[in-house]
DNA sequence: AATATTTCTAAACCAGTTCTTAAAATAAAT
DNA sequence: ATTTATTTTAAGAACTGGTTTAGAAATATT
């Protein structure tokens, strides 16, 4: 969940109505979703997408809740994770609170409860994170020039020039991504969390920015890929 | 919770016989727990208690759960509350999620169940607890300033001044993160327990405190990451 | 139990900075 | 040529931080 956008979930659930129903319903209360129809498929989506939360049915095919659930909690020992059950008997819900879960829910059940216990896991999850984390240090070096992300500065010969959290922000984006294309979408929902008309505005004004930057050093540069984005890149020295 | 000492429980419930079961079911699950019959009872004790976890039953003479709950989510904002509900209307449950409810569970329920969830609660706030618990040394030397957090003074050069609690709580932050970046979001969550308008302009008057104090040496400074937090730092001596 | 003292919070004000919007100029693609 | 995308500059809005102060709340003292 970076900055102020919106929880990312993974939401499990193989009867389609109600996993429709529940997607509408996340979307409405301002999430995003990522719907899988079954727990292998799950699995897959889940090693390589970064979720703030898991709504994992429990009865499903190829491989259930319960299963599930134990191999996310294991790769991710923080994730939220969510039940849902239709026949609940009582060890089944005790298995899953065994595995590492924080919720369960039986079916059927208010869409309104699941909101607010969704948004109880969501902002425990958002504290435990704050209590925990001070800002790894981020300090990059290009050339001569020295970008310290989570001080917010650079350095050249000497010369210290304090930088702005969003310059800071895109300027990291870059730089993990460095000579990868990197579309306006994928940075504007990074950085501003939106993708609107004048957000995409403000974007250049920050690419003007960042070039002034970025021109300290005389081996990198961020090139524009017309009607696509932007690349952070090594010059071309021909 | 001292590490490894049992957890410590509010149980309020008017229906005594249930209670008598709750209590037992408590003890057989290895914690202590402290019993009121009622929401103005609880209320006098937590104030002078230290509790884990607040067990409250929402429908009770005097005070009911809810309004309860909202008291001591305002002094607390971290203990974990759960409520036991028997007629759970949507919007009692919701309102109870509201006021800062971590879970909700309604009567008729499976003890075993209830045993689970407390679980999950205080294994989610143990880790907060585990973080302010870091015993560190209390006596702090910077350059020629004395700063004793326990008994609340500093000392400078024969000169001895008191210091508050919170900027004791404050200082000692700072000196344990000592050039590292604490985001503002952090400092109040630790030292005021919550994250809002007014406490936020309120870390600002107290840095302005502490700055005064850090002066006294001119090694050390407070400095400002703008929109981000701040950092108590070795003044850069170029 | 009343009073004094200290500490904390809320509020106002100002200064500084960062962000957004707008608009004009330039470049690329069809 | 014309449309669409990008670059650049600039003004003001919005936000953030620093400082002081008055009164509320908590704590200590008589």
């Amino acid at each position: 969940m970076t900055k102020d956008t919106a929880a990312h979930i993974l939401l499990v659930e193989d009867e389609k109505p109600l996993a429709a129903l529940l997607k509408e319903s996340l979307k409405l209360e301002g999430f995003t979703s990522r719907y899988c129809k079954d727990g292998e498929e799950a699995w897959d989506i889940f090693k390589s997408e970064k979720f703030d939360l898991c709504l994992l049915d429990v009865n499903m095919p190829k491989m259930n809740g319960i299963e599930l659930g134990k191999l996310i909690r294991d790769k991710d020992a923080f994730v939220p994770i969510l039940f849902l059950t239709a026949n609940s008997s009582e060890q089944e819900v005790l298995d899953g609170f065994e595995i590492g879960a924080d919720d369960y829910m039986t079916k059927p059940f208010s869409l309104k409860e699941l909101n607010a216990r969704i948004r109880v896991l969501l902002k425990r999850s958002q504290t435990q994170r704050n209590f925990i984390a001070t800002a790894t240090p981020e300090v990059f070096q290009i050339d001569n020039l020295t970008i310290d992300i989570s001080n917010q500065f650079i350095k050249h010969a000497d010369d210290i020039k304090k930088i702005s959290k969003t310059e800071a922000e895109l300027l990291k984006l870059f730089i993990q991504h460095k000579n990868q294309v990197l579309t306006r979408n994928t940075i504007l929902l990074h950085v501003w969390g939106r993708d609107d008309f004048y957000t995409a505005r403000n974007l250049d004004v920050y690419i003007n920015k960042l070039r002034k930057i970025i021109k300290l050093t005389d081996q990198t540069e961020i090139i524009n890929i017309h009607g696509t984005g932007f690349k952070l890149a090594d010059k071309l020295t021909s």
